[in-house]
DNA sequence: GAGACGTGGAC
DNA sequence: TGTCCAAGTCT
């Protein structure tokens, strides 16, 4: 006889907050789904939570579409080539996850006959499957007790309990926390829930304490401030760096594009020619650093904002003809959105197209 | 464990 | 306008 499975108080109210309020998103199955025997695919939970991280619902929709349209099992991105998978993935950020996204589906191709090993241990030792990734894919697709912790997480356990010790720091006690609260039942509509509240009520600024199911036990909102957690160390300034960039146009209505470096900044993406990007931000950029000699004219000057550096990169644009050259390709521009430009290349490319 | 690693939207 | 950030991971 299995004892009757006890959980928190605050499971309880959650779960029962979630099935009236939860969020529809393309990559979940609602509570009434699940209700009616449907799970959750599992290469669907693990897409949408890579393409999440550190990333906004709004901006990972279409992304999530293409991909799922594309390569509709997790085999068939494993088949996929590196650089269509690259492709499809510009613009997102974070350009690491698409090179372990693929790597990731390899694995489970190969080593797992193309189904996701079901247990967080088992998940954590994949390419870009962190602690938080492989909690969240065990609890909502395979139904594993265990404690997801992400920012919206953090942010909601820190109020609840008014965790005055800055983060990181923190974390090891909250992440203990969360794992008290998580039930045995519907572990993975817990973390959904707990990070469905953290996005629409337990905001980092103005929340909604009064819409929320912990309203009367929240300390921070009995004793303090919400907005005042969670406590964080302070951030340090952001240096501005410098680079040229130089876009070649033929008169084919071709431009030259490389690939850059499979590991670092932009890894495996690719690029109108660069230079390196100094730590000087003062001193005029000039063309000679340029691939070839050519008539570059000043485009000016793009403002691109990373996250620990701020760049500023000044266009040249020339017409040329397509001279052969040993590193880089010459690309039709009604092909370009078919390539893996990340955003800064693409400002780039649009400054030196538009007649100053 | 601190730094590297993107982007676009909100206030 | 500048600041903060959004479901983190890797080294």
């Amino acid at each position: 006889m299995i004892a009757k499975t006890t959980q928190p108080p605050e499971a309880a109210r959650l779960l029962a907050w979630y099935d009236r309020h939860h969020r529809d998103l393309p990559w979940r199955v609602s509570p009434p789904m699940r209700a009616r025997g449907i799970k959750a695919d599992p290469y669907h939970v693990w897409l949408s939570e890579v393409m999440l991280q550190q990333t906004t619902v709004t901006a990972v929709k279409p992304y999530f579409a293409k991909f799922l349209a594309l390569w509709p099992t997790v085999s068939d991105l494993a088949a996929a080539p590196t650089e269509a998978v690259m492709a499809a993935w510009a613009g997102l950020g974070y350009y690491a996850r698409a090179r372990n996204l693929k790597k990731c589906a390899e694995a489970v191709d190969r080593d797992h006959g193309g189904r996701f090993p079901e247990t967080e241990a088992a998940l954590k030792s994949l390419p870009g499957i962190g602690d938080y990734t492989a909690a969240a894919v065990a609890a909502i697709a395979f139904d594993e007790q265990a404690a997801v912790m992400d920012g919206n997480v953090e942010r909601v356990i820190s109020r609840y309990y008014a965790i005055s010790e800055p983060l990181p720091g923190s974390k090891p006690a909250m992440k203990a926390k969360v794992a008290a609260l998580t039930p045995a039942e519907r572990p993975g509509d817990f973390a959904q829930a707990m990070m469905d509240l953290g996005a629409t009520i337990c905001t980092p600024k103005r929340p909604a304490c009064a819409l929320c199911p912990f309203r009367a036990e929240c300390r921070a909102l009995g004793e303090s401030d919400p907005e005042l957690f969670p406590v964080k160390a302070a951030k340090k300034d952001k240096p501005v760096r410098r680079a040229a960039a130089f876009v070649a146009c033929s008169p084919q209505g071709r431009i030259l594009l490389r690939r850059r470096p499979e590991t670092g900044l932009l890894g495996g993406m690719t690029e109108v020619p660069v230079t390196h990007f100094t730590s000087r931000r003062d001193g005029e950029t000039s063309p000679d650093a340029a691939p070839f000699p050519a008539a570059w004219q000043p485009r000016g000057t793009v403002i691109h904002v990373f996250t620990h550096f701020e760049l500023r990169l000044d266009v040249y644009g020339a017409e040329t003809p397509e001279t052969p050259l040993a590193d880089g390709w010459w690309e039709p521009l009604a092909n370009l959105d078919a390539q893996a430009l990340p955003s800064v290349m693409k400002k780039a490319i649009e400054a030196a197209m538009s007649r100053v």
